[in-house]
DNA sequence: CAATTTGTTCAGTGTTTCTTGAATTTTCGG
DNA sequence: CCGAAAATTCAAGAAACACTGAACAAATTG
């Protein structure tokens, strides 16, 4: 019976630690709560656990991950502020190291996560709220009521966001 | 004769009209921002937007969707209390009815999505720092004090779910 | 209890998203 | 500036995810 490989083979990353593998596990799991790829939580799960600036070909050697995907899976973690980019004079490779302080990383999160679908959400409801006014639309029996309704919540959650960025940095 | 469909079709949804278009198209777009399938916005959107309950077969033909699309998605929309059934006598059929009201809303998500979710954070949290704090995992300098800052912002995020519920059903 | 209507399941298929790797561009030490 | 090293881009392939539709199960009715 010829052995076919299996569907989920791993790729030949150089060792690392038992607790190492926990950690970018971790991290894996987690940013799937957060719909990220898996090779993003991989990164960040590697640089948090090593706690040291790491180069992009560290991590494609560690990880075992292709220099793509770790260029692209950086570029977004330096976007939200969960990673920092530093040098050693007279070296020319750039080095990542994670943000591991909390408030930093809520913040981020915050203004480029959160606040940016918070204004989306505003402009599309501010659309909707239009459209079903208008009488050609032709809206169903009490729309305008519901649509209302659903303006002041999202006004509620909008005052809401800065006191959780409080509470979280406190 | 075979008639064969263009790969990318659109479904043959009977006539909604553009207020309905637009609602559907409204909680789509606040869907993708939860990750939610397409189908599934349009379901809630199309339920919200008559206000009145209306059968899977309803939801079928004026969406367009498949049977099992429809049935799938309202399990997931009523296994979070964002919709209801009910029953009118002398009806096989079963009703569904969109759940409007925010509160309610914020109650299913919370206890369905995050608290859900929290617990499987709290308990990958549990073994990740056994793991660090076995000698045999080899952990990197200061990774264990890392984790454990982790926990205790996590904590500091459960803590906080209750207020926002709070505020949030005001 | 057979026929019919309603709703669910799931294997197959289509679509979207992620990853790879080679080509390309950028960077900086010599 | 030149050349090699470092980083980015992007087309193609692989993997993950959603949708369909037909088979099935459950419920109701004559």
């Amino acid at each position: 019976m010829p052995r076919t490989a299996p569907a989920t083979a791993r790729r030949p990353a150089t060792r690392l630690s038992p607790a190492e593998r926990e950690v970018l596990d971790f991290f894996v799991h987690m940013g799937k709560y957060l719909s990220l790829p898996r090779s993003v939580g991989e990164i960040y799960g590697l640089l948090f656990a090593r706690g040291e600036p790491l180069t992009l070909d560290d991590l494609v050697a560690q990880i075992g991950i292709s220099k793509g995907s770790a260029s692209q899976g950086l570029r977004m973690l330096r976007g939200v502020g969960a990673v920092r980019t530093s040098h050693i004079p007279g070296d020319r490779k750039e080095y990542f190291e994670a943000e591991t302080e909390v408030p930093a990383l809520v913040k981020g999160w915050m203004r480029d996560q959160v606040s940016i679908k918070m204004e989306r959400a505003n402009e599309r409801l501010a659309k909707l709220q239009s459209v079903v006014e208008d009488p050609a639309s032709e809206a169903p029996q009490g729309l305008s009521a519901r649509v209302e309704r659903l303006q002041s919540w999202h006004n509620k959650a909008r005052r809401l966001m800065p006191l959780v960025s409080t509470f979280l940095k406190m």
